[in-house]
DNA sequence: CTTTTCATGTGCAAAAATTCACAATGTCTT
DNA sequence: AAGACATTGTGAATTTTTGCACATGAAAAG
């Protein structure tokens, strides 16, 4: 299907990167970019968008560019969101909260279709979306049933690690985890972690720098 | 200060990552850690936390390992986290509260000194932090005045360039974007982006490769 | 005091990722 | 129809990052 057996990992980072002013441009804006006007939209360079591309097929024409609606689908197609995905979240915070109710991941394809906290007191709670929050022991069962792809933990880092087994019990293949901690998964599932303090460090360390470099 | 001029930016990426271990063991553990134990728990290899660590000094003890108590300060004073950083956040809207209310943030170091929002229902509205909501056209003079190093933008994708323009303006040296957009910024100003549908691509992307060589 | 043990720090090799540079190939103009 | 022009797709060169392997040095054991 694709040109070599591995994809480089960045590779796939740039694609989702890619499809942010692919979009735009879909609503308002002329129906051809070329490589040179997609990276600087993305802060990359030409050539890598080239290449990043070439690795699934040649979408561009020679001389003109690419067709924005085309390439669209066809990224779409190779990250798999082209189809529904389904979600569940477990730990209805604050956080977990503000993610079911984001309207960014349903534009995208991305749907929550359950939801687990193991307080008590929100155990029974509605939320907007319509979902019914359910007990922890309700996961292995729901996420079989609703065919639950990936499930995300926004619980604090103390239950993240129980909830990851859980999760793996009841059959996901992908994990997102927002607690600051690293779980332990089995080989057939992938987990994502996403740590906003380190992007903050990281700033923190360039400002510093900066500081230097100047005195 | 240190062994070469320029550090690779993923030893950067690493080093934050390696302090949250060292957080715990500092809490219940033992007082000393090889590499190989603190690579284990952050999935990387040994060598390379040796390596990450050595661009900044020899900051263990041979046969031994790493004194976790002088491990953890070392870091952070190389991520400039020994000292209190102040942050802004624009948008408070659910991930914006939800950013401000966190404990992470305050733990490690980083605190909100100014909140800012476009709505007039909002403004003026005070948050559980103390903080007051203030309009846009505040943030150049709050800003300066509270010496506000690093702006978080928490708005809808549509406002997020005009946001960074403003905190340009008010000389913030960085810029956490959670908006689905690569805002622009000039030279002196770094921007670090935080876009969970990435991770959420990257995800879907593997799940599908899995199927396949299954298959 | 000497030997053994253990884990660091690092030069070097390998692997991965990025960028260059240009032939290939399409469109547009005359 | 031919030439000018623009931009892709890609092999090669370069740069960056990772991992190996072992000398080095500190502590513990004998
Ligand atoms: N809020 C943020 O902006 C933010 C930012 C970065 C990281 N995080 C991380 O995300 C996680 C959640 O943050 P939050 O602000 O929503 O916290 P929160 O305290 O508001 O919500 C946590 C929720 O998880 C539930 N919970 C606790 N243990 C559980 C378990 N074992 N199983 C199921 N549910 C459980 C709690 O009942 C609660 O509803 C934390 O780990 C936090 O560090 C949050
Ligand atoms: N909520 C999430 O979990 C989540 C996840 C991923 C990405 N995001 C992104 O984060 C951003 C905020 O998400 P949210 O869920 O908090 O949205 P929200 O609609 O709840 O809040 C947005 C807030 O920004 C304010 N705002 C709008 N334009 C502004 C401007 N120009 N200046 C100042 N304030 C302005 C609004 O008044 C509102 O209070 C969005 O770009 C969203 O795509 C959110």
């Amino acid at each position: 299907m694709t040109k070599v057996d591995k994809i480089p990992e960045p590779t796939i980072k740039r694609l989702a990167f890619y499809s942010r002013p692919l979009e735009d441009l879909l609503e308002s804006g002329p129906p051809v970019i070329s490589s040179e006007k997609l990276a600087d939209s993305c802060g990359v360079h030409p050539a890598q968008v080239r290449k990043d591309l070439a690795y699934f097929g040649e979408f561009g024409v020679r001389g003109v560019g690419y067709d924005v609606r085309d390439l669209l689908r066809e990224i779409k197609r190779i990250l798999a969101t082209d189809k529904p995905v389904y979600l569940c979240i477990v730990g209805v915070g604050n956080l977990g909260t503000s993610l079911i109710e984001n309207e960014n991941f349903k534009k995208r394809g991305y749907r929550f279709k359950a939801a687990f906290d193991s307080d008590p007191e929100k155990q029974g709670e509605k939320l907007a979306c319509g979902l019914i929050i359910e007990p922890n022991h309700r996961i292995r069962e729901v996420c079989r049933e609703k065919e639950i792809e990936i499930g995300v933990i926004a619980t604090p880092p103390r239950g993240a690690q129980r909830v990851c087994d859980l999760l793996l019990d009841a059959g996901v293949k992908g994990i997102l985890n927002f607690a600051p901690m690293q779980v332990r998964t089995t080989g057939d599932c992938r987990v994502e972690n996403v740590d906003f303090t380190v992007k903050l460090e990281n700033l923190a360390y360039h400002l510093h720098r900066l500081d230097e470099s100047e005195g």
